[in-house]
DNA sequence: GCGTTCATGTAACCTGTTACATGATTCT
DNA sequence: AGAATCATGTAACAGGTTACATGAACGC
């Protein structure tokens, strides 16, 4: 349950409201964690009956109050207590790699199209960070796990636009027309009518 | 909702019971999915009803009997109709990167040690992919499919490892200790006071 | 004797997603 | 005129984890 703790880390660096929070989930580490807004303030709620955040209502006009959270020093304590935690690694889970895993029970056509999109969408990423990893930044140890993450994130990217370049590659028609030929017996798919 | 689909491409490969299908989970395709029999036993129920899969119930002796299902028209096309649905892909989420974001609230020393287990982690699973990948396998299109899957295997537990292992040297206390001569004001972990 | 494997399932719980609900202001 | 942004929240549902429950056989 590290959303709390996301929470509380970002907290660490200034106080904010639920949809603050939000933003900030989506701007800066949603590489490797995302929230929506109703996890955010279900999760807001519960730190403050814990008392490792409070609050404070901000009247605004023309729109609902801002309430405003900040860490406390029991949310502070929480924080190191968790550093200290084991780490619960989300493994890998990739709908594609299943259906490769089964590619001749597979629509062929229809996972090089989900091969582009996802191509597109790495490269979109890798173009993201690399613009974030150019911005220069203090030399702090703040900073320095900052970097830490951007660069696992750089990497993550390209490595997986050059496996799906490379996978795109392996699945064209021309090159499963060459396997065809070696095969015993052909699978059922579109290609082999064509 | 991909647990059912998973289920059904293991199941095109030939019929298997709920306790067959964890294990063949657990071998084959732990790196990009893993579900637990609780999960599958409420699955396969909800594929029964809807007619995508037949069971068929093996008398055994001292042990409960084994239920072996099978793959039926209907859940080959369920199978074909998926794999031209869009892939929902589930994105990274760390952790450990969270707490490197957070980097100047943790316990260093705590930080230092999960990156070893994580490391030792990498490199047993890149240990493990390079055996299977050693292995020669045929040349059809379902053995294309799972060389694929493997390599970015390979490639992401690579990347990882080779990330642990600068990430340790740069959070090791000789360089923090370097960072802190050039910081205007140092942050409150153990290493300052050593 | 003790842990593991085989083999099924249920129930409670936690987390995350999606949709619903409201309503003024600002940008295109 | 219509969409997006600001700003809060609730409710229903889907998916995953953990623990409970049972019990024989087999290897150490």
């Amino acid at each position: 349950m590290a959303l709390r703790d996301a929470i509380l880390v970002s907290l660490s660096d200034g106080a904010m409201s639920g949809y603050d929070l939000a933003k900030h989930f989506d701007q800066t580490v949603s590489f490797f964690w995302r929230a929506t807004h109703s996890q955010i303030y279900r999760e807001l709620a519960k730190l403050k009956d814990k008392g490792q955040v409070s609050a404070e209502e901000i009247p605004q006009r023309g729109k609902p109050n801002r309430i405003v959270y900040s860490i406390t020093e029991a949310g502070r304590n929480a924080v190191l207590a968790w550093s200290r935690q084991p780490c619960v690694q989300d493994r890998v889970k990739d709908d594609f790699l299943v259906r490769l895993y089964g590619l001749e029970h597979m629509d062929l056509d229809a996972l090089r199209e989900h091969l582009v999109q996802r191509l597109d969408g790495h490269r979109d990423r890798l173009a993201e960070f690399t613009a974030i990893a150019n911005a220069t930044e203090p030399n702090t140890i703040a900073a320095l796990g900052r970097r830490r993450g951007l660069e696992i994130g750089l990497r993550y990217e390209r490595e997986w636009a050059e496996w799906c370049e490379e996978t795109l590659d392996a699945l064209s028609p021309e090159n499963l027309a060459d396997l065809n030929c070696v095969l015993p017996f052909t699978p059922t798919t579109k290609e082999e009518v064509a």
